[in-house]
DNA sequence: TATGAATGAGCCTTCATTCAT
DNA sequence: TATGAATGAAGGCTCATTCAT
């Protein structure tokens, strides 16, 4: 009988919310302008989430989950570990460039402490596959014999810092950059 | 014959407005919060600064110098090219995780819109002598010929990251640390 | 589906700022005082007007329009024009002392920086219909040859400040008092 | 030996209150503007008035004093009736018309409650020569026999709605624009 | 007496949240 | 469930007054 809640409007509300919350940060980020921009009333946006914060912490899982997807796209556990890292690698890079708002706005939350328990665990679960597979790769000889935590910042801090830099920019790079960009990263761990 | 403008109490707006602003956003900071931690009336403040913006433009200006001579710190550009460069990561790398507070200040309003013509002036030249110095090598062939940019973001970004990562733990690194840590930023951009 | 506005609550902030103003001066206008005379939170006032100045601009030209009908009252341009012009004085008596607060308040914001583009024009236009009764009372040999403003002035200057000095007390003049003060008004325009 | 108190700062304190109190009103009027534009240090006030209220109040006292000895001029009670209402007529006109903010700001604060006893007193005061002067043209059958506060009203109610309407303009009248004035004033009140 | 930095109460306005419809 | 008017706490900034110099 009653009307079901609809998930169309929580997709423009997250949208809407991720627009201005860069822009503004989470202080300054206006409930009734994101209602407005969502095309709902303002008590609505109470109907789908439990407050301002919940509705970041909503939205910063939802676009953790999509970016976790993006890097472990056609990912194969039993193909080459070089070839493993270079696929994850390529695309990390890919999404840090290819979606900046969302990446953005990951970093940006992280760390704060307006993440609640469920928001946290989510985190750190990410980087699980990844440690992992650099375990594989120096158990193999295949890179530096270093913290994988120290190499993984490495790997994607020159990603990070690339996406950052361009933020706000339209950024057009080739198949041949891509790969060029590899090398930096790849051969900042490779075992000498 | 009055009483004269008191520069401690700038240095005390300071700390306190960097203290609070990376936890609570510029939207969040507030101005009474900031004097009553500086020990001044919240009125005080407007003696010395024309409002928040302004006292956030500021603080930018004066971090980001503070950043810049470290960076600078012992450089001689006669020195080996090669040296020059690992001396300059050297000082970025312990600046980024001996004041990790400060730097990550400076890259959260690095790109945003609050920052006034002067900061942003300022931030513009700060990359002149490093991305001088990377021609340089260029041309002598000493790392990749790549755009100075990308190889800029490849070096800081590792950097970056475990700051980032760091932020808010107590990081003890030894000097062995940042030699292998080098090493990794070194062997990114170093010619094959 | 939501509650509605409601005109009631203008009226009472209206009266509230009327109330209000002409003691302590625009800067001297609390909010939330008005608001909290009216009846309402601090905050519906900002959905009534866009704030302050708005407020008292839509209070002037409330008013003023107030008084303009009270003034018209019963106006016949059919009519001899020594009755046209007998009538429009005694409305304005009448309304001066009968609305002392409303005229007061009318007198102290009409030259003032205050009031926007849309109040001026409702104050000029005001001014049309009598300057326009006085011209073709002069044309026809009924009252001094002098200019329409000069004479304007000393009809309503006296029943100004009847009104400025009683400003507070209670004035009960009877219609004999009325038709000697109107005797005075036409004294000093009528032609000799 | 201690220096004494600097009757032209008082003066320059005076000008400058009046030039603002005007455009802001009593709650907008700011001290320190006052002492900047009267070229003394905001705290210097405050050796030479109470406060905001007193400064106003001498304000008014010293104003209306100027005012009403700018009436009186050359004013001879042994002259005949006529010519002294009308001299008073003149001198009270050229004076409106001559110093208009002097009178604007007399007039705002007459009847404000911002006036202390003394001022009011003063007020209070002021009309006794005048409605002396007119109870003896009653007497003598010069002008009509009615109140003489609703014919003062009359005699100066005209000056005051053209120097308030010609307020912040230059206005430049004749010597036979003021007889003409003075013939709608005293066609007014004199007998018929 | 003169200065002007310092104080802090106070006010306009905003906005997350609630609730009548 | 959806709406948007209503609420009122909170914050940036101002400014009369004080006081150290």
């Amino acid at each position: 009988m009653a009307r079901v809640k609809d998930p169309a409007k929580i997709d423009r509300l997250f949208e809407a919310a991720l627009r201005h919350v860069l822009e503004t940060g989470y202080a300054g980020l206006k409930m009734a302008e994101v209602a407005r921009e969502a095309g709902v009333a303002t008590g609505t946006i109470y109907t789908y989430f439990g407050g301002k914060a919940d509705l970041i912490n909503q939205l910063y899982r939802h676009l953790k989950q999509q970016k976790m997807e993006a890097i472990m796209q056609e990912h194969d556990p039993e193909a080459p570990l070089t070839q493993q890292i270079k696929l994850l690698w390529t695309n990390y890079f890919r999404d840090a460039l290819g979606a900046p708002v969302r990446n953005h706005f990951i970093r940006q939350y992280e760390y704060s402490d307006l993440l609640d328990e469920e928001s946290r665990k989510l985190h750190k679960n990410s980087y699980k596959p990844v440690y992992a597979l650099l375990e594989k790769a120096k158990r193999a000889g295949l890179i530096r014999q270093l913290p994988v935590d120290t190499m993984t910042a490495f790997l994607i801090g020159g990603a990070n810092e690339i996406a950052h830099q361009g933020f706000g920019q339209q950024i057009d790079l080739q198949e041949q950059d891509i790969e060029r960009c590899y090398q930096l990263a790849w051969g900042a761990i490779k075992q000498v």
